[in-house]
DNA sequence: GAAATATATATCGTGCACGATTTAATCGAC
DNA sequence: GTCGATTAAATCGTGCACGATATATATTTC
């Protein structure tokens, strides 16, 4: 199927066909999905998507209300993914988005008091993801490491 | 920040907040983004979006032309993501889609000559990924397989 | 302090990506 | 052979995700 090891190749025809299993960004790539699979029924439960519980978490983890900014830099997300993502979770209930009296072209995102709450309901759900991904703690620590090392090296160069 | 190394929690307040920065999940997901902007410079010389290139090279590496589901399983996409970006791939050009004669079920896509015709042209790209990556090919190829087990580790779930 | 510049969000258009549903063809039971 | 169940793509609606652009506030220059 993927004829990485027989090198039928003599010439004329295509040079030596990677196949997406072969490469390193489709793991990357496959790998998001099912992530983001596995969270799908614990997230469901909360009414969050994805990308909306990683906002969360951001919030959740933040010792003062941030400014769109700020998220942007940390999820590496533009404000044109932001902004309507968080307007959806202002929607709901969770979070305030108040223009910064010191600033006014900054947006200060706050958790509301259902948006605090909803943590306490999140917690149990990063364990079990770590028991579904099958490795140990240490090799999972391992391996963000290298990943997010390989995430900076791509955005430097 | 994240304070994930002051325990300054005391029992009143949330759960030890995990920010987005020690998940395994949010590396992951920013590597891929940090990837697709990796390869945007070189895919857009050749017109085509990052999952365009995926398809685009499992039909290069295929022996014989994959119908719609071979590449939804191949790909782990749905036909709903599929049959739309095929269409674009088939309108520019660089492939034709035709219901199988034996199942008229199916729909088998085949590369045009100007499709195969690429393949030449993007045979560069990898190599100069893997070389922004920063990373060894042993690292590399390591990564790939400890994310593909993760990965496989989380469907199976 | 007015004009030029820079910064922070928001808006718009395009293309993924999925779940749910639909349509159409095949297969099975009888 | 016909009816019901299964399978393969396609369609529809929602929500990311980005680049390009717009808008509005702040800063700098003169």
């Amino acid at each position: 199927m993927t004829q990485t090891s027989t090198p039928t190749d003599s010439g004329t025809t295509a040079p030596q066909a990677l196949s997406p299993q072969d490469m390193v960004c489709f793991s990357l790539y496959s790998a998001v999905h099912a992530m983001s699979q596995a969270y799908r029924p614990h997230l469901e439960k909360l009414g969050l998507t994805y990308p909306q519980y990683l906002v969360m978490s951001a919030l959740w983890a933040a010792e003062a209300p941030p400014t769109v900014g700020m998220l942007s830099r940390q999820l590496q997300l533009e404000s044109s993914t932001l902004t309507p993502l968080l307007k959806r979770l202002e929607t709901m209930g969770l979070l305030t988005r108040r223009r910064d009296a010191e600033d006014e072209r900054q947006v200060r995102i706050a958790l509301t008091g259902e948006g605090q709450q909803m943590h306490g309901r999140s917690a149990h759900i990063a364990g079990c993801i770590a028991e579904q991904s099958g490795m140990s703690v240490e090799e999972l620590l391992t391996l963000r490491d290298q990943v997010s090392r390989l995430r900076d090296n791509l955005r430097k160069g």
